[in-house]
DNA sequence: GTCTATAATGGGATAGAC
DNA sequence: GTCTATCCCATTATAGAC
């Protein structure tokens, strides 16, 4: 009898994936180390994904999902454009915390690969650009100028890169007191 | 006739390796592209630098003796800690936007090998603390508090990683109007 | 002796075969 | 799942040119 396919295998794999490529780099991380960590054997893992990039690839998309769920939460919880890019960053500034956190999954594979134009690439790329895009709709919809995005950004950008630095906290708390009082009603 | 050791050859070296682990990163350039570059033989590179990462931490140090010395030159034009501050942040925004800069290259170094704890991440790790402790020391040069420090510390952050995106310029337009409005004299 | 050029070594990577 | 082909890389050893 032939055996039906394990569901969520897929899943189980970038699963296992994800923490490594983004805790020790993709780089760093081979894909020995992804089949072990999924328990798997080579030929499912290969099946699933045709090459490293593809599993890469993939495991940006979830991150994004995941981006966009988080954000989309924090803006449902709130009221009027002012409110919801104060929650914004709020919500980095929280997860800049997390003793976890490295920075910004899409930001660090960017730097790995600086001069590579890949699927990969393409994802993080996109997502910045999205993300950046989203923060000036924001803006607008409080009939802010481009600088108050430009400056939102910019927070944004410092958070993230204030991630694993010994005064974390310190700069989320600058960051959220920043954009408050930037955003305060005039 | 034995020949003379050609002098300045160790210099020779870092000059050509730099901008390649610059460019594209150190992991992604090898010791023959750095070979190549310096046209030498291997015998006289691994002569001078026993291995690649002491020539990582020779490029490290030359970076960091260039910041020092720009910085250095920004602050001395400069008449007191406020303009000081200032300085430091509009000389970091116009660096940013040369068309090369890919953004500081102690934090990319630092975001490529997250888990090592060798002799390069050792020079970008006490760059990193020394400037920020410069300004720490300007900040409460001229009686701020430290949550001014923070901010302006984040604004610096998110300069280096506004580095290379589509809108780097208005990163950093926007951080020095961010930074002059912070330092304004009460 | 100082250097270049080139092979050789050993480790680790992706990926395919079975 | 194991085994293997192939490649890249850092490093060392060797041979020869000036």
């Amino acid at each position: 009898m032939a055996r039906t396919a394990a569901p969520g295998t897929r899943e189980r794999i970038i699963t296992a994936a994800a923490p490594l490529f983004y805790r020790y780099g993709v780089r760093a991380v081979g894909m020995a180390q992804v089949i072990e960590a999924a328990g798997c054997g080579k030929n499912l893992l290969y099946g699933h994904f045709p090459g490293k990039s593809d599993l890469v690839a993939a495991y940006l998309t979830v991150v994004r999902a995941e981006r966009d769920r988080s954000i989309g939460a924090a803006l449902a919880a709130t009221d009027g454009p002012r409110a919801a890019l104060v929650a914004v960053v709020a919500e980095i500034a929280e997860r800049v915390r997390e003793p976890a956190f490295r920075g910004c999954a899409m930001r660090i594979y960017l730097t790995e690969f600086p001069a590579i134009d890949d699927e990969p690439g393409r994802i993080a790329r996109d997502y910045l650009t999205s993300t950046r895009g989203q923060i000036g709709d924001l803006v607008r919809a409080l009939d802010g100028d481009t600088v108050l995005a430009d400056q939102i950004w910019l927070i944004i950008e410092g958070l993230y890169a204030s991630a694993n630095r010994p005064d974390t906290d310190q700069s989320a708390m600058a960051a959220v007191t920043l954009a408050r009082s930037l955003l305060a009603a005039p």
